[in-house]
DNA sequence: GACACCTTTAGACCAGTGGTCTAAAGGTGG
DNA sequence: CCACCTTTAGACCACTGGTCTAAAGGTGTC
């Protein structure tokens, strides 16, 4: 905090005038980044008329959420620096749950149309795809300088369907 | 550090005679933890003969692991607390990175005997199955306390069928 | 027992951290 | 010009992890 401010020349006065605390900063920091991202999910919410349709438009946004990414490098990188502290993490709860929920939801609608499946808790598998989400995204961001537009859209592909590998229901339609 | 060592009742000297610093005392406790996990990896290498007996070997290694982590709390606990602070990950980067290098020496087996698809970086589908299976871990963690055995060994084998899905070749053999 | 020498311990002390608080400066309307 | 509110500077605070010194404890040798 103390290099942050002098770095700014900014006296504390100031700063904890603005801000609660350093948490509350970052917070503002993030805010901007963030909910650029939200807009995006929030931007053409998901019409599926069926499962083909579903998979369509989620690979659509997909598409658009790493372009923003990649485009937006700043972006990325404060994104990335979401998952580093405890005490960071706790400051912007409320934005990442924010995000969280609206990848639930889209995972959600991907249910209602059978795309994807039903046998786990809709929890569950929103934050191992979450999870799977965010190291494809780190890994672009470490590996992307040394691939070709080309290859990485079609890198991009193939992690996609991982992506529908993993939540599509199996053959057999289980029980609950 | 000040608490530890007042709770420890242990001095300043004495602390700092045998640990170098505070990651280093971290990392001794998170040492005992994390190698009775490797040792797990380690004890029967895997001797697929054919994709059905990866997968089927590869599952039984899976259900050893998640055993391990769920009859010890304190070890998941401490699993857990690994992926919380850059300081603390730091500290112990070589023990998880020995852990991921077991990891991904699972995958490439699958990927040499054709049971992984080979169309994607061995890094990157290394990475984002450790970050799914991590937040599987996670997951039960919170929530095994109110399921029954019979139901999270139900659960145990959907999401290990969600790997199974994500790793698993697509239907055409891609170029590569 | 006395000695030299190494290991171990206690805790004063240090620079740096995020955060608080006071006193003053700046601004604004009557 | 005055009262009153907003904004700023920076001294100060408790606390952090870490260093360092001086002493205590041990051990082998003569």
């Amino acid at each position: 905090m103390n290099r942050i401010l002098a770095r700014a020349a900014l006296s504390k006065g100031q700063a904890y005038y603005y801000f609660a605390d350093k948490g509350e900063l970052y917070r503002a920091v993030i805010e901007r980044a963030i909910t650029e991202l939200a807009r995006l999910i929030d931007a053409k919410p998901l019409q599926p008329e069926s499962v083909a349709d579903y998979w369509q438009q989620t690979a659509a946004l997909f598409g658009h959420v790493t372009e923003v990414l990649q485009q937006n490098d700043r972006l990325a990188e404060l994104g990335r620096g979401i998952y580093q502290d405890v005490a960071a993490q706790a400051a912007i709860a409320d934005l990442l749950e924010a995000l969280h929920a609206r990848f639930a939801r889209l995972i959600e609608a991907g249910q209602q149309i059978g795309a994807v499946r039903s046998d786990l808790p809709l929890a569950l598998l929103t934050d191992m795809a979450f999870a799977a989400a965010r190291e494809a995204d780190r890994w672009f961001a470490l590996n992307t300088q040394d691939l070709d537009l080309q290859e990485s859209l079609v890198l991009n592909d193939r992690v996609f369907s991982m992506f529908t590998a993993m939540l599509a229901p199996g053959e057999a339609p289980e029980r609950q």
